[in-house]
DNA sequence: ACCGCCGGGTGCC
DNA sequence: ACCGCCGGGTGCC
């Protein structure tokens, strides 16, 4: 198996393909630590979060006169299994932080270490506390980190081999350079060990992270000439950016140059040869700023040798040509993905030669697989076994595009050229990104490149790609996606874009490749360049594990290997180490801009959002249905009322917020609560099965309602709710956590009632009812309803081009509300949390297309979607019922008043008079007030009294 | 001479 | 390696 590891370390490294014992049987070096740590996967490398240190012992490096590998005064080693050394199965071999190796383990303890390692009973690590002028041996500070469920088996190995675990400062304990050696990480110390941030803090800081990190890179730049768009500051100030950071000489964030040597601070590993300067980094830009329009700015501008594209004609090139070009592109046609225009000097077919000679322009080519419509082949005789049938490319004309400058150098191959970072003959530049961002690219490349441009932009997609590596280097850009890259990679015929060295490699949506074990991400980080770019608005995903791949394809070292990383940064950080989340902000910050639609550029904010105006809109009730409302109320006020008297209000809250649910509901359309059985009252008599039952539905109803609930336990919101034969909502985590505590007595905190483990009631998501069939009969409209329509109506009269947002937390309501507007002919979509992600997607893209026919309206649940939900297309929202939380209100808004938002946006918020929604609005204002005055009434009996105000409040107590 | 002692050769796993 | 170990040389003092 070859994997991608092994070029990675071979790469930089000589050492790496020592082969010791002749070639057949046994492993280079850089194999052993390759398959050390594919090994390893999912094991203890994996979570080194999970992992407890056991202990340390000391331990003796032997051999060491017969390696090259050197370590310095408290320098991180890594230990490698080596079970197939001639001499002793289990050898433990010893590596500095480049993979030199140093020496082996001595014989006696690696035996133990065999065992422990084969079996993923620890991770062991070492730190050598001295020993530079060592010539046989040296001492090492063994750790061994686990799961806490092996520590004994860990512990009893040793012993059986003679050897004791010891915590802490065992052999004097002078390990060199405080502050930053394992020595910080032995719990148990003395000494003075920083106070571990809590997760709150830590949590805090990771948040912050990537928060605007812009300062020091204030500096502007303006774009070269081959730039047609005027670029906004907050682009300068980018393009400067990176292009100082592409043109960087400076060493790697912690390596310092120190006597002839160059230490790395972290893990004091030094080294002659300068370590080469990261040639690039995260740009890490809110969506919407522009960072397309700033990578192609950079490409043009850095474009070679550090100067920028010039414009000067060429004989080459008439200005004819780029007449002609632009009437043979229409734009239309590639909006659509349809391609008439086809030359036959396109690059695909012509020789390269002829193109240089020619001067012809080079053509975009975009293979759609289901256009075979265009193209009258030609000379298609040359490739005979690219060619498939189905799918052969349509081509189309950019005016950007052109013929390169005439260069003579070889192109960058990276067979020829011995070192990547060598300036060497390298000219293109790759840009992987999502299919689905492809055109966006080609459009921004014709929409910002002057005419006059010579830059030849190729697009390496579809069935009849060029897969010639000599061509594809003499290209000045080259697009292609993920898919079309891994699925070359995983080809057992070579890759052609692996063959390249690349001037420069950017990743389009770089968070892509966050899982290291994805062939994507293997065949993005095996890539040669000079120069790396991630573009990515979501830089971290989940956990700091997304960053080590992006830092790794950065090629930082020690970074790019997994050891280091997790040794250095990761661990250390979930540790709550403060030192170590230093270290992690330093090295984000100096390879990272990031700004978001808030960031201010001398003094104004990056981009200037349209304005955002909200009106209420109060909606009388019918008589008729007053009265029912009336009767409602009645009906809950006189239950609440009861609870109030006997002072249970907080015992059966779930039944309180049922009867809250029900008024809503009523608000907004009377046939909604009918469908919704009382859940209220009745809750002595019955079997476990009828109440388990009932239990489902009033968690279904108090979650369904887009009341967003908090634990009483956490005081956060609701993750894996579950609900008590009480009736009482907790996280599943938190309440078990209160019964494992408590055992036998555990009580509802909430109510006191007893509870058992086997009693939680999950909830089982929801669970659209189908009872949609006995609506559409009998369809009557509702007071809220008729001010909606005719809303939208006057809307529809008055500006066609306008969409609209029809939120709400019902989606009953909403499957309601689809009843009119097909009436009333609006062509609309829905978005709900019930949908599957396809669904979404095709209901996103619908509403998001401006073309004729699209919808107009999107029904959308209020919680529906993430933060990253975007919805530019509407300006109208229509916000059918009031949410609890004000904050949710926002958020949904915020999905359409957002970068990329054209129009101002209105906001009509539909409130019915003398109602609940009324009171509600009071209770928002009131905690509106809260928020600001950042005053969140933190403990559980406060919360708890603020509740019992509030439903008296709504119910008029 | 089936030992002790001496001193040279030697040395990871 | 300023060690330990091995194995050959040697053998009163």
């Amino acid at each position: 198996m070859q994997f991608p590891w092994f070029r990675r370390f071979g790469g930089g490294l000589e050492l790496s393909s020592i082969d010791f014992f002749g070639t057949d049987q046994t492993e280079t070096l850089s194999q052993a630590i390759r398959r050390s740590a594919e090994d390893t996967t999912a094991s203890v490398e994996d979570e080194p979060e999970a992992n407890v240190l056991f202990g340390t012992i000391q331990g003796s490096v032997v051999g060491l006169r017969y390696y090259t590998g050197v370590v310095n005064k408290g320098e991180m080693v890594s230990l490698v299994r080596e079970p197939h050394n001639p001499y002793d199965r289990n050898a433990v071999m010893v590596a500095n932080v480049y993979g030199s190796q140093v020496g082996h383990i001595k014989r006696q303890l690696a035996a133990p270490m065999a065992h422990i390692m084969d079996n993923n009973l620890a991770k062991v690590e070492g730190v050598v506390p001295y020993g530079v002028n060592n010539t046989f041996t040296m001492p090492v500070h063994l750790s061994f980190w686990g799961k806490e469920e092996n520590k004994e088996a860990v512990i009893s190995e040793l012993n059986r081999h003679g050897f004791k675990l010891g915590l802490g400062s065992k052999g004097g304990g002078q390990v060199a350079s405080p502050g930053r050696t394992i020595d910080q990480f032995f719990a148990p110390m003395k000494k003075v060990t920083a106070i571990p941030l809590t997760p709150e803090q830590l949590k805090n800081a990771f948040d912050k992270l990537f928060d605007d990190l812009m300062e020091d890179k204030a500096r502007e730049m303006e774009a070269g000439e081959a730039v047609s768009t005027p670029l906004l500051p907050h682009q300068k100030q980018a393009l400067a950016w990176m292009t100082a950071r592409e043109n960087s000489t400076d060493l790697p964030p912690f390596w310092v140059e120190k006597n002839s040597l160059y230490l790395n601070v972290l893990t004091n590993f030094a080294i002659q040869e300068r370590p080469e300067s990261v040639c690039g980094g995260i740009l890490a830009d809110d969506m919407g700023l522009g960072k397309t329009l700033t990578t192609i700015a950079l490409i043009l501008t850095n474009f070679h040798n550090g100067k920028p594209l010039s414009l000067e004609s060429t004989p080459f090139f008439p200005e004819s040509m780029a007449t002609k070009r632009k009437k043979t592109a229409p734009k239309e046609n590639r909006e659509k993905g349809v391609e008439e225009t086809v030359t036959e000097e396109s690059p695909t077919t012509s020789h390269s030669k002829r193109q240089h000679e020619d001067s012809v322009p080079i053509v975009i080519i975009d293979s759609d697989d289901e256009d075979d419509s265009a193209a009258p082949k030609k000379k298609a005789k040359g490739k005979t076994e690219e060619k498939q049938p189905k799918t052969h490319p349509a081509q189309r004309k950019v005016p950007c595009s052109h013929k390169k400058k005439a260069q003579k150098k070889s192109p960058g191959l990276s067979k020829s050229s011995s070192k990547p970072g060598a300036s060497g003959g390298a000219r293109a530049t790759l840009i992987v990104c999502p299919l689905s961002v492809l055109s966006n690219w080609l459009d921004q490349f014709e929409q910002h490149v002057h005419a006059d441009a010579k830059l030849s932009v190729y697009l390496y997609y579809g069935a009849e790609r060029k897969r010639e590596s000599r061509f594809l280097a003499r290209q000045d850009v080259v697009l292609t996606t993920y898919n079309v890259l891994s699925s070359d990679y995983g080809n057992k015929k070579s890759s052609p874009l692996h063959d390249v060295s690349w001037l420069r490699v950017v990743l389009d949506e770089g968070h892509i490749i966050r899982n290291p074990n994805a062939l994507q991400s293997k065949a993005v980080l095996d890539l040669t360049a000079e120069r790396r770019w991630i573009l990515s608005g979501t830089p971290i995903q989940n956990s700091l594990k997304d960053l080590w791949m992006l830092i790794s394809f950065l090629k930082m070292k020690p970074f790019d290997v997994r050891e280091w990383w997790n040794r250095v940064i990761q661990r250390p950080v979930t540790l709550g180490d403060t030192k170590g989340l230093k270290d992690l902000q330093t090295l984000v910050k100096g390879i990272t801009l990031r700004r978001t639609k808030t960031s201010k550029v001398g003094g104004r904010t990056v981009v200037q959002l349209p304005e955002r105006r909200v009106f209420v809109q109060h909606v009388a009730l019918s008589e008729e249905e007053r009265r029912e409302y009336e009767a409602v109320k009645r009906e809950g006020r006189d239950i609440i009322g009861r609870y109030f008297a006997e002072g249970t209000v907080l015992t059966n809250y779930a039944d309180v917020l049922a009867i809250l649910v029900r008024l809503r509901q009523f608000c907004c359309h009377p046939q909604l609560l009918r469908s919704s059985t009382s859940a209220a009252g009745a809750t002595d008599t019955s079997t476990p099965s009828e109440l388990r039952e009932r239990l489902i539905k009033k968690i279904t109803l108090v979650l369904g309602s887009g009341s967003d609930e908090e634990c009483a336990v956490c005081l956060e919101s609701l993750r894996q709710p579950v609900i008590t034969y009480c009736a009482h909502v907790y996280c599943k985590a938190c309440i078990c956590e209160v019964i494992r505590s408590e055992q036998q007595n555990a009580k509802c905190p909430l109510c006191r009632a007893q509870i058992k483990i086997q009693e939680l009631v999950e909830y089982p998501g929801e669970d659209e009812d189908s009872d949609s069939s006995d609506t559409k009969d009998k369809w009557l409209s509702s007071s809220k309803v008729d001010a909606l329509m005719s809303n939208l109506l006057r809307l529809r009269q008055e500006d066609k081009s306008i969409k609209s947002l029809v939120v709400s937390q019902f989606t009953k309501f909403l499957s309601l509300l689809e009843i009119p507007l097909k009436e009333h002919g609006f062509s609309f979509t829905r978005l709900d949390g019930s949908m599957s992600q396809r669904s979404r997607t095709k209901a996103l893209q619908a509403f998001q297309d401006s073309s004729q026919g699209s919808p107009s309206i999107m029904l959308l649940s209020l919680k529906a979607g993430g933060v990253g939900l975007n919805l530019t297309a509407a300006s109208r929202v229509f916000l059918m019922d009031p949410a609890w939380n004000p904050a949710a209100e926002d958020q949904c808004v915020d999905r359409c008043h957002r970068l990329g938002q054209k129009k101002d946006v209105v906001i009509t918020k539909f409130i019915v008079k003398n109602s609940v929604e009324e009171n509600m609005v009071k209770i928002q204002r009131k905690k509106q007030k809260l928020v600001e005055k950042a005053f969140g009434g933190r403990n559980v009996q406060e919360r708890k009294q603020a509740r019992i105000e509030e439903i008296r409040a709504l119910m008029e107590l």
